[in-house]
RNA sequence: GCUGGGUUCGUAUAACGGUUAGUACUCAAGAUUCUCAAUCUUGCAAUAGGAGUUCGAUUCUCCUACCCAGUACCA
C-alpha cells in the first residue's frame, strides 16, 4: 500500500524566516497538497542559546501571508500545538517540549552499541583542535581519535559509571562505523555514495543545554511523525549519511523518508548565498514580512514593500523550478497541480529583484479596478486625501464637486473617481503605492515644479500660448469627455500652428508639476476647467510668465 | 585542506544523444504618442575548458578550472 504523504517544514526560531526558507516551505506544501497529503510544521528549537523571541510567530505569520497553511502543528489561532488532539496527534510540535522522548532513543542507541558517552570538556576539545591546527591538521572526533579521548569506550566501566553519576557534563556521540559505504538516494540529485571513514562522531546529545542536537531530534521526530519525504535545504546534504546511519541504527530503514535537497538561493550579483546584507545594499527585501530584531533594527519585508503574496509566491516557485513548458504565471492551485520535484534545479539560483517586480506588475494588472482602488484608499488617506463611497456621501462630507468625482479643494473624492484613476493608470504601476507617484496631481495640486522641466519648457513665448489654451478650456461648453477635451486642445494648437510638443509639455508642467506623465486630456478632464485655470494661474505667478 | 554538491545568453530556465540551442526578465533600436510610461516589432547575448564514448554530445564518462555547502555540545 502506498504510504500517506506527510512532509514537514521544520524551521529553527533563531530569527525571521528568510525568503529561501519560504521557498523550502512552499515546495514542501506544494508537494504535500499535490499528493493529497499533510503539511506539518515543527519548531526545531533545540538550541536554547539562539532562541529569538517573536521568531516563531513571525514564521507562522509569514507562511500564512503566503497562503502556505499547515495541516498539522499549528492551530487556528496560529499557535504551535502543545497538546495532542485528533488533528494534531504528534503534539507537542516544539522540540524543546519533546525532550523526554529523545532521551529514551539516545539511550537505546547506547544500549545497542551505536553511540557512546563522551566526557571531554569543551576546553579539552578546543585544545585538541588548536594543537591539530598548529601542525596544520584538522582535529576530527572520529574512529581514529575517539580511542584517545575520554569517553565510555576508553574509560573503565566503573569510572564511566562514576562520571555519569557525579558530573553533570557528558555528551552522547554517534559511533560512526569504519570504512562503510553509505549508499543514498536523493529525489533531486540522484544516487550519492559516501564512505563513513570521512565522517565524524557527531554529538547527538548536548551537555550544554541537555537537549538533543538537530540530528537526533530530527530523525526521531520524522520517524514518529511518519514523515514520508524530507524536502530541505542543501546545507543538510553533508549530514545525510549520518541521518541514514541513524535510521539504520534505530532499525527504521523500512519507513525511512525519501530525501530531496534543495539548492540555495544566491545573491543577485557576485557569489554566495543571499543574505540580509544584499537586500540592504541593493534595495530589495530578503524577508517576507518586516522584521524588527530585539536590538531594534528593522529589516524590510515583501509585504510592507507592497508585493502581493501571490506574486511573491509565484516568483519564488519559479526560482529553481519550472513546469517543463513556457508558462510563468501560476496561482497556488496551479502550482499544486504542476509541481514536480524532478523539475527542481540542482544548481543554486541567483535571485533577480527585477523579475520579482515584473511579477508584481503582472499581478497588479490582473486585479480588478475595484480591488485596486480599495487598496489605494489607505495610501490616499495617508496623503490627506479623503475617499467616500458615493456622490451623496461626498456632499454630506462637505464636497462641492468642482470635478467629476469630488472636491479638489477639500480633497474629498468618491470611490468611483479613485476607480477611474486606477483604471487608466494601472498599466504604469508596479505597486499600489505607485498610483500616488503617478497620479497624485489628480487629487492634489502639484506642490512644486521639476526645475529641469521648467528650464526646458517654461519659456515666456510658450507661457503666453499656454495661457491662451487655458482660456479655451475655461470657455469649453461642449460635452466634457476625455476625447472632446483632448480634441479641443489639440485642434486649437494645430489651428494656430503653435509648436504642439512645447505647448503640451509646458501645459503638463503647470498642471502636474512635471513635463512627463499622464496625457493632458486625461488630466484636464479629471481636474476640471476651474482647477485647470487655477493651476495655470499659479504656475504663471510662481514661475513667472 | 578534506568531504560532498554544482556549472546553458547578464539573470531565471527549455531542449527522448540529432533544433538555425527556444522562452521570460533586463538591456538596445524602431513603431506609436504632446511627454513619460505602457504596447507592438526587431535586435544583442549562452552550452566553463580539455580529453573520451558515438555516425552524431548541451545531454553519457573522465580530468582540470571555478562556484557553493559542510567540516560546532548551531540548525
Amino acid at each position: 500500500m502506498e504510504r500517506r504523504t506527510r512532509v514537514r517544514f521544520a524551521p529553527s526560531p533563531t530569527g525571521p524566516l528568510h525568503m529561501g526558507g519560504v521557498r523550502t516551505a512552499l515546495y514542501n506544501y506544494l508537494y504535500a497538497k499535490q499528493k493529497g497529503g499533510d503539511f506539518i510544521i515543527r519548531i526545531e528549537d533545540t538550541d536554547s542559546n539562539r532562541f529569538v523571541p517573536g521568531a516563531e510567530e513571525y514564521i507562522i505569520e509569514s507562511l500564512n501571508w503566503c497562503g502556505i497553511i499547515p495541516d498539522e502543528g499549528v492551530d487556528k489561532d496560529g499557535k504551535i500545538v502543545e497538546t495532542p488532539s485528533p488533528r494534531h496527534p504528534h503534539a507537542p510540535y516544539r522540540q524543546s517540549q519533546r525532550k523526554p522522548i529523545y532521551r529514551k532513543y539516545a539511550e537505546q542507541l547506547i544500549a545497542n552499541g551505536y553511540a557512546y558517552y563522551a566526557f571531554d570538556t569543551p576546553e579539552e576539545l578546543e585544545k585538541a583542535r588548536s594543537e591539530a591546527e598548529a601542525s596544520k591538521e584538522t582535529f576530527i572526533y572520529n574512529q581514529v581519535t575517539r580511542m584517545s579521548m575520554r569517553n565510555s569506550l576508553t574509560l573503565p566501566s566503573d569510572e564511566v559509571e562514576k562520571l555519569l553519576n557525579e558530573t553533570t557534563g557528558w555528551t552522547i556521540r554517534f559511533k560512526m562505523p569504519v570504512d562503510t559505504v553509505v549508499k543514498m538516494d536523493d529525489l533531486i540529485r540522484g544516487h550519492i555514495e559516501v564512505n563513513t571513514s570521512t565522517l565524524d562522531d557527531k554529538v547527538l546529545w548536548k551537555r550544554a543545554d541537555e537537549l538533543p542536537t538537530y540530528h537526533l531530534a530530527n530523525i526521531v521526530d520524522d520517524h514518529l511523525m511518519e514523515i514520508s519525504e524530507v524536502i530541505r535545504g542543501e546545507e543538510w546534504l553533508p549530514s545525510l549519511p549520518l541521518h541514514y546511519m541513524l535510521y539504520k541504527a534505530f532499525g527504521w530503514e523500512d519507513t525511512m523518508p525519501r530525501f530531496a535537497h534543495l539548492s540555495l538561493l544566491l545573491k543577485p550579483v557576485g557569489n554566495g548565498k543571499l543574505s540580509k546584507r544584499d537586500g540592504d545594499k541593493m534595495g530589495f527585501p530578503v524577508f517576507p514580512l518586516r522584521w524588527t530584531n530585539p536590538e531594534g533594527e528593522t529589516s524590510r519585508g515583501y509585504r510592507e514593500d507592497g508585493y502581493f503574496p501571490e506574486a511573491f509566491v509565484n516568483m519564488l516557485a519559479m526560482l529553481g523550478w519550472n513546469p517543463g513548458d513556457d508558462r510563468e504565471m501560476f496561482t497556488m492551485e496551479e502550482l499544486i497541480g504542476a509541481f514536480s520535484l524532478d523539475k527542481v534545479q540542482k544548481a543554486g539560483a541567483k535571485f533577480n529583484p527585477e523579475k520579482a517586480k515584473w511579477y508584481n506588475r503582472e499581478y497588479l494588472r490582473m486585479k480588478s479596478d475595484e480591488e485596486l482602488s480599495d487598496l489605494l484608499v489607505p495610501v490616499l488617506e495617508e496623503h490627506g486625501v479623503n475617499i467616500v463611497d458615493c456622490p451623496k456621501c461626498a456632499l454630506t462630507a462637505g464636497a462641492e464637486f468642482n470635478v467629476a468625482g469630488g472636491d479638489l479643494e477639500k480633497r474629498i473624492f468618491t470611490k468611483d473617481y479613485v476607480q477611474s484613476v486606477v483604471a487608466f493608470t494601472k498599466e504604469r504601476a508596479v505597486f499600489v503605492s505607485d498610483f500616488w507617484t503617478i497620479a497624485s496631481y489628480l487629487f492634489v495640486a502639484p506642490g512644486e515644479y521639476i526645475q529641469k522641466d521648467v528650464d526646458k519648457f517654461w519659456k515666456p513665448e510658450i507661457v503666453e500660448l499656454v495661457m491662451k489654451v487655458g482660456d479655451v478650456i475655461k470657455g469649453f461648453d461642449g460635452e466634457w469627455t476625455v476625447e472632446s477635451v483632448g480634441t479641443v486642445i489639440e485642434e486649437y494648437i494645430k489651428a494656430n500652428e503653435w509648436p504642439m510638443g512645447k505647448v503640451m509639455n509646458a501645459l503638463r508642467l503647470a498642471l502636474a508639476g512635471s513635463a512627463s506623465g499622464l496625457g493632458i486630456a486625461d488630466i484636464v478632464f479629471r481636474i476640471g476647467k476651474k482647477e485647470t485655470a487655477a493651476r495655470l494661474e499659479n504656475a504663471a505667478s510662481t514661475l513667472g510668465s
